[in-house]
DNA sequence: CCGGACGTGGCAGCTTGCTGCCACCGCGTT
DNA sequence: AACGCGGTGGCAGCAAGCTGCCACGTCCGG
């Protein structure tokens, strides 16, 4: 089943909001869905309160989402209210939502007109993206923690000191391999260490490896 | 599209193996599907050769897929045919193929009759499906680097060695904290790098993060 | 009892990592 | 020109890490 445009999403698919029982997931790139003030408030209110009525919601997003502080306030008030978000660092859908694992509703790629919505029940389809969203989401890091550790945007520079690092080189060649001087790489990887609150080179591949800052 | 039974899925979706032009890729729990001589030989023959024709073929399995030695053997074969394979540590669908990102082939669950097949074009739910995939894919790791850096089962000694590098103490303060002596805590710490082949403290930290033995 | 294998620890010496200090350079401001 | 500022690099010295060597225990099997 397709539908055109957020009003008739709600209107033909708002029943599959309020009758989530169990659990609610979604993966999305941004904020973007929600923060089209109608339909964000139209679904929210036929949303079920979280956690006390046994309802599980888990929200996948890319760091995209965390690019305005607006963005990044929405969704500490999210987690406040019991609701499970974490981020991945892999490019996600535009918008993926299984309710207990039984609807499914993917909406295409913006595009100039109204965007599009599938929604599907067939068994087949949501047991596979349920297990594909499930492997995503166990590798992604909780919100909290990506905030907390996290350095979001590292430059180039440091990228390539991080890819150096993780090639087990020793500074001197990884110095010179990057045309720099041990001085400066040094002063380099400090820096890193200090962005990853490292207080050894272990921990600091450590974290990198966590927040999975490999390629 | 819903096919029954792999003879019908080859009669009806063969075309579509063979006309795989770019990418190739498909996530699955184990080998199951193509451990049957049947179903495996006649897909086989069908899919164009590795590498050479420009077609890139990834293939996402969890740790099942590597129970037995003959899995790991045939797996081994795959990638030096240049096939990309990694290893998912979390749930995967029985089986999901997404075929230059154009078409895909869902399985369900096994029962016990003839393995039903949903075979589906739909650009949204092919590429929601498909972001979701790349999500899994990218946080998997390499299958030669999860065979070589595995250390599944680290000794309590080592899981301590490893706890307090994470903790960022010095060698010496570390020492003292598990009650050894200088030169065998730093033993220890070879051995621990020598087992995660790392050439540097920072790169078994990575590795160590990677592999999730944070814990 | 002896010999060997194994794990541990001390010592020494080397390499590597880390950092404070100073000097230099390029840049834009005053 | 003079100045401050930020990034860089050399130097020096210290701290940390790494490892070969030897010595000492323990635990075997001979």
């Amino acid at each position: 089943m397709t539908v055109r445009g957020d009003a008739e999403l709600v209107a033909r698919a708002g029943h599959l909001f309020t009758g989530a029982q169990h659990e609610f997931v979604c993966a999305a790139r941004d904020l973007d869905t929600w923060s089209r003030p109608d339909a964000r408030q139209s679904v929210a209110r036929r949303l079920p309160r979280h956690g006390a009525s046994g309802l599980a919601v888990k929200k996948l997003f890319t760091p995209v989402a965390l690019a305005d502080e607006a963005s990044r306030a929405h969704l500490r008030e999210v987690v406040a209210n019991g609701v499970e978000v974490r981020i991945s660092s892999t490019p996600l859908p535009h918008e993926t939502i299984v309710i207990d694992r039984r609807v499914m509703i993917l909406a295409e790629r913006d595009g100039p007109g109204p965007r599009e919505y599938t929604v599907t029940t067939s068994p087949t389809l949501v047991n596979g993206v349920y297990s594909l969203f499930a492997a995503a989401w166990d590798a992604a890091t909780e919100l909290t923690a990506y905030l907390r550790g996290d350095a979001p945007h590292l430059d180039d520079d440091s990228r390539a000191v991080l890819r150096a690092l993780g090639a087990g080189y020793t500074d001197e060649t990884a110095a010179r391999h990057l045309g720099l001087s041990l001085r400066t790489y040094r002063r380099r990887v400090a820096e890193l260490m200090d962005t990853l609150e490292a207080d050894s080179r272990f921990q600091a591949g450590l974290r990198a490896g966590e927040l999975g800052l490999t390629g």
